[in-house]
DNA sequence: AACGCCGTTCCCCTTAATAGAACGAAGAAT
DNA sequence: ATTCTTCGTTCTATTAAGGGGAACGGCGTT
């Protein structure tokens, strides 16, 4: 190929094993038991093809068929991996108590994230825990997933702490997704709003990711200074009021202090 | 090949997508990071072709480089999907504060387990929740990891309460395992164990998967009627005295009975 | 009885993964 | 400094293994 060293430097990738991995990730986005004909219509590949994909991913426990229906899901040795996979899980279990009360006191979803580098999709933040509360259907992300970072109150607040050579690198070699109205998608307006959530130490995430989603969200200092995770409280716009919001900044900001006390 | 239909119809196996497997495995068994050479030379495979099924991992965010080391861990995604994979998540939850009242009042590991088919190896339990306590070292499993059914005292509860047919099927299949002196590996022995069991309401494993390790277990019952998941304390010998264990059979059985009660 | 749908199996062909060697950088040892 | 190792990564020819496509057999419906 082209020149010596082209910046992207494509990784290689194996067919059947990326194959896989598709079939792996499209349970994770219909969330439910899916059956060999229907994979294979989503993905574009052929029965036999996903059929094979499936009994090798069987063999080893990474799905499991539902005997009655012949359809398939995710198997526990994923389940497995995925407690190995996770790094904080002793940040989870310490910070749990702290999320609970959050919840209880405001009786809105609470989420702990911490920030990741996915090399072609730029930042992203990943839930390590959530609190839900008894209102109904919440719209905010599950445990385990990722999004964004620019758009959305925890994101911000570890953009806002990050290496700052990373962050530039990291903006410089994705556009930023527009979701709503409100996401910021200028690196320049991000970069001003980053410095504000410096000084104030907290950020808001107002409807920047999905319309009538508000939120409010705190970083948490590891013990060895630097900002390791971040915490936040969202709700629907028609809760998440303007007269609301000191009281849940407050709030927020006083847990995750506490939080980051107890790491030192 | 030979005859035309042997018994085992040999489910079709992807080579590529198997090997990624493994690599895969090798992380939940060593537990570390590792590099691409030393993957290689525990699998036996060649260096390019481990390099080639870490870097389409990657590509998905199924295992992540560190930058540093050059040595590659578990990624995200594999959270993800493990949440998502674990059906009992609502029971977990449920049955913590059991399992936690448990733990603080014996001071002895606890945990939270299911049944489960995985069709070569037989039966196995699944780990869905544990309690650890502040003694040191605990050789009992980790969350998400299985071992065999017929050497643990949930394991035990949950066969005992199995369907019968499906029993017969699973312990004809495969010869039980031997760990220690005390593993049961005859079948009819296994069964005698088994009617005793549901009569007496709850299992005792004295030594037969690890010399050393005791365990005491009793069944949750789901809303449906059956047996759907155990609960067990376990320890070091030293501790889980004979004189000691009528308590203990009666603090598991007590919780068993009271999150059965809650489900219904 | 006939149809349609699904998971599963089959077989040929060709693509795509493998084996094996080589490269270049980074440490460790000298 | 220099050599020697060892690592992750890249390259290429060969061939085995995965993909394409059709057919099978069970099941529920019409």
């Amino acid at each position: 190929m082209g020149g010596k060293k082209t910046l992207p430097v494509e990784k290689p990738c194996i067919q059947a094993l990326d194959r896989a991995l598709q079939v792996l990730l499209l349970f994770q986005q219909e969330k439910r038991e899916l059956g060999v004909t229907e994979i294979a219509a989503k993905l574009g590949y052929y029965k036999s093809t996903v059929y094979r994909v499936l009994a090798t991913l069987e063999g080893r426990g990474f799905v499991q068929q539902n005997e009655l229906t012949g359809k398939y899901w995710l198997g526990f040795r994923l389940y497995a991996l995925g407690m190995l996979a996770n790094r904080f899980m002793g940040l989870r279990d310490l910070v749990r108590p702290w999320l609970r009360e959050l919840g209880e006191r405001y009786q809105e979803t609470v989420h702990l994230a911490v920030l990741n580098d996915n090399r072609e999709n730029g930042a992203e933040i990943i839930v390590i825990d959530k609190i839900e509360t008894k209102h109904r259907l919440s719209l905010t992300p599950p445990v385990g997933s990722s999004s964004p970072a620019h758009c959305s109150g925890v994101g911000k607040v570890l953009l806002a702490h990050a290496d700052r050579s990373w962050l530039y690198q990291v903006l410089g070699q994705a556009p930023l997704a527009k979701f709503t109205e409100n996401t910021i998608t200028d690196p320049r307006v991000l970069e001003d709003e980053l410095a504000r959530i410096r000084r104030a130490g907290y950020a808001l995430d107002n409807e920047e990711i999905e319309v009538g989603l508000r939120c409010v969200a705190a970083p948490i200092y590891g013990p060895s200074g630097p900002v390791m995770a971040a915490i936040s409280i969202s709700g629907p716009t028609s809760r998440m009021t303007d007269g609301r919001l000191p009281e849940l900044i407050a709030g927020v900001m006083e847990a995750a202090r506490a939080i980051s006390a107890r790491l030192e």
